[in-house]
DNA sequence: TATTGTTATACTCTATAACTATA
DNA sequence: TATAGTTATAGAGTATAACAATA
């Protein structure tokens, strides 16, 4: 998303330009900015993503004070419940190119956050845990983001909540 | 989204690494791979974003058949409706930066689909729009978006597809 | 021969600063 | 002084090919 997404929320006060004949009846300039997205708006994937955006601006945002990203976050708090974890069941679990893991992990571990322990009998392997000061932080980072995305989604029933995430996971689920 | 995510829908084969001692349960190598999103699924934003990664992905599988990428089709789909938009304006109503789309309206350009005229008055401003060729091209392709999305979300009822856009828009039209 | 982790690399998307020409 | 459009550039995020060490 553009940063002006975040900032720029005024209407614009460029005046339209009228290339063609106005149509007959009152159609000035402000009507574009909503009627420009009316057809993108009957599609799913338009409104899943715009939703979504939404959301993920406002948890990054509150990410950022714990100095993470969302794919640091994710990473962390698979660690953090499943401690033991290697690279590549990682990347596999969360759609992480290996390649792409490397420098994550080594900013991790950078951070004191990670630390690997190499498996006992295959040399290969290495298994990634949490430190002490790792396991704190999600403590911390795991509440926050419970708590941001409730109030991201504040406009939003209980009930409404739950039959969105439901619906939702249809969606995505059936691909796996 | 990565490649892996269309291709590698298989399950891991990858033992698990039992770097601790096994709970008491039996938890085995298979359940991490569900397991290990389990606390992720509880956010609106994580979920909202599987979601539209998963529709778009489809969507933009259709797309790259008419030679498009999801926002070519933004553009072209904005100035099918409403000819004449400047740059500008196209950039504010869709969430690009200026000079982001210089690069891409000169390739919409160049392929024929999208013309310049500059404004009468107004030295500095050019209004875009379709050509012919533009034009059919999104009567395809937008026909096809629809038919895209909907098979994308074959899965839901009539109901719960209203119900689900109902909701979407609901979190992310209080940014506006 | 297959798998784990890695390097090098490239491409796309997004972002900022600063210029030009017009108003 | 402000606006429309542009250039140059930088940083994420994501992608592929190929390698060394180990199984």
């Amino acid at each position: 998303m553009s940063a002006s997404a975040g900032t720029s929320n005024r209407r614009t006060r460029v005046a339209s330009l009228r290339l063609r004949p106005p149509p007959k009846t009152e159609a000035a300039a402000e009507p574009i900015a909503r009627a420009a997205t009316t057809h993108l708006e009957q599609l799913l994937g338009y409104n899943a993503r715009r939703a979504a955006l939404t959301l993920i601006a406002r948890f990054m945002e509150d990410l950022a004070e714990h100095d993470l990203r969302p794919a640091d976050f994710s990473v962390l708090s698979a660690l953090n419940h499943h401690p033991g974890m290697t690279s590549r069941q990682l990347c596999q679990h969360l759609n992480i190119l290996p390649p792409n893991f490397v420098g994550l992990l080594r900013q991790l571990m950078q951070k004191g956050w990670v630390r690997k322990i190499p498996h006992p009998t295959d040399g290969r392997a290495v298994g990634l845990f949490l430190t002490p000061a790792g396991q704190r932080l999600m403590t911390q980072a795991e509440a926050m983001a419970l708590q941001s995305d409730r109030e991201a989604s504040s406009m939003l029933s209980e009930t409404e909540r739950k039959t969105l995430i439901r619906l939702l996971q249809k969606i995505y689920l059936r691909d796996e």
